[in-house]
DNA sequence: CTCATTCTGATACTCGCAGTATCCGATACC
DNA sequence: GGTATCGGATACTGCGAGTATCAGAATGAG
């Protein structure tokens, strides 16, 4: 592709990039997504021209810090059998909600996306993405037979993701690893019974 | 306990009172949660002094308006096998999202909840006395044999719902309901097959 | 070097909306 | 009849997002 043309005037300076990202992050830990513009440019150390050049609203603000908060990589486990692996999986999904403010954080994020459908999209982008990076553990898994052939991960997946987002969201204590695990390999039927209908 | 102190003037108009809630009703189904206060007074036909006497805030006012939707009474099924009891809950459960209307103040709802900690508490609350209502059935389950009687049942519960809000939330297709019970009941394991550690 | 252009911080302005205050007429208790 | 509250209407206050403008600095074009 071509060059793009070179810029004329003067350039955007990198170092208030930074400082804007730095002073919404810090901020968004802090209060939360409540926050001024004004609050956001003083933190900064910037004018707030600056904050409204890079970003022409706050929701464009807010979306691209979410965003970066969001994007954390997750070690993808390898402990020799499924429910090892479910259990670390597990775990580091509930990791956040441990933390009050990673929560507060979350749990208002979420809330954004309840109400703007950008916010949802890169949520739900953001997390399937999150998620499949750790399939080759189910991979692993069928090819020890320890998980059917033919199961629907995004069932499995969603099912606990969406256990621990409820729980967060509406400030229910979060489940048991081990317990979580367990019903999503065996179920809630006795062991062994055969469902008669 | 002494009756309370009989008010000195003029009393509040009941008919008032309900052409309010109406009117929050049809706006929260039209456009959502993003009303002004008077729009809400327009189409009540009142007042605005009259909205603002009645509730302080506009939290107050669409607090009280999301409780009175979530409080929907749902039936207990009784099919005879819990798989059928179960299908039956989950596609009640379900049933929200598949109309758009409903589907959108869901959304809103729930993303108060994750900034508002008196909305969250009260959907949890709603939430909950919904599900105990239906934990009859598991009973009967447990009496038949077709659930574990030490089963958790705020997990099982939970599972579904927080499977169902988060796709909802973020705009994922709802899951079929048979393979939403098959795995509650049976996990994802391969039948029968026992976890070797 | 000079000029045009776009950055930077600062300040002032518009606009929408929640919440408050005030008026006047109506209604109800004492 | 006196007084307190409700009802509708309207004006005012306060806050914060987004816009406009300005003077000074940086940078590429010619």
């Amino acid at each position: 592709m071509p060059t793009s043309p070179s810029p004329r005037g003067r350039r955007p300076d990198p170092a208030v990039d930074e400082k804007i990202r730095a002073a919404v992050l810090a901020l968004l830990l802090e209060r939360g997504l409540e926050m001024t513009m004004d609050e956001v440019a003083a933190r900064a150390g910037v004018g707030r021209a600056s904050v409204f050049r890079r970003y022409g609203t706050k929701r464009d603000l807010l979306l691209d810090t979410m965003g970066r908060l969001l994007d954390v990589h997750v070690a993808i486990p390898d402990t020799g059998s499924l429910a090892g692996d479910l259990r670390q999986v597990v775990a580091d999904t509930l990791a956040v909600w441990r933390d009050d403010r990673l929560a507060a954080v979350s749990r208002q994020v979420l809330g954004e996306a309840g109400r703007d459908p950008e916010v949802a999209d890169m949520v739900r982008t953001t997390m399937r993405e999150r998620m499949t990076r750790s399939w080759v553990v189910y991979d692993r898994a069928i090819e020890r037979g320890e998980l059917r052939p033919d199961a629907d991960l995004w069932l499995l997946t969603d099912l606990f993701a969406g256990l621990v987002v409820y729980r967060g969201l509406l400030g229910i204590g979060p489940p048991g690893v081990d317990a979580v695990v367990d019903a999503l390999l065996h179920g809630f039927a006795p062991q062994g019974g055969v469902e008669q209908h």
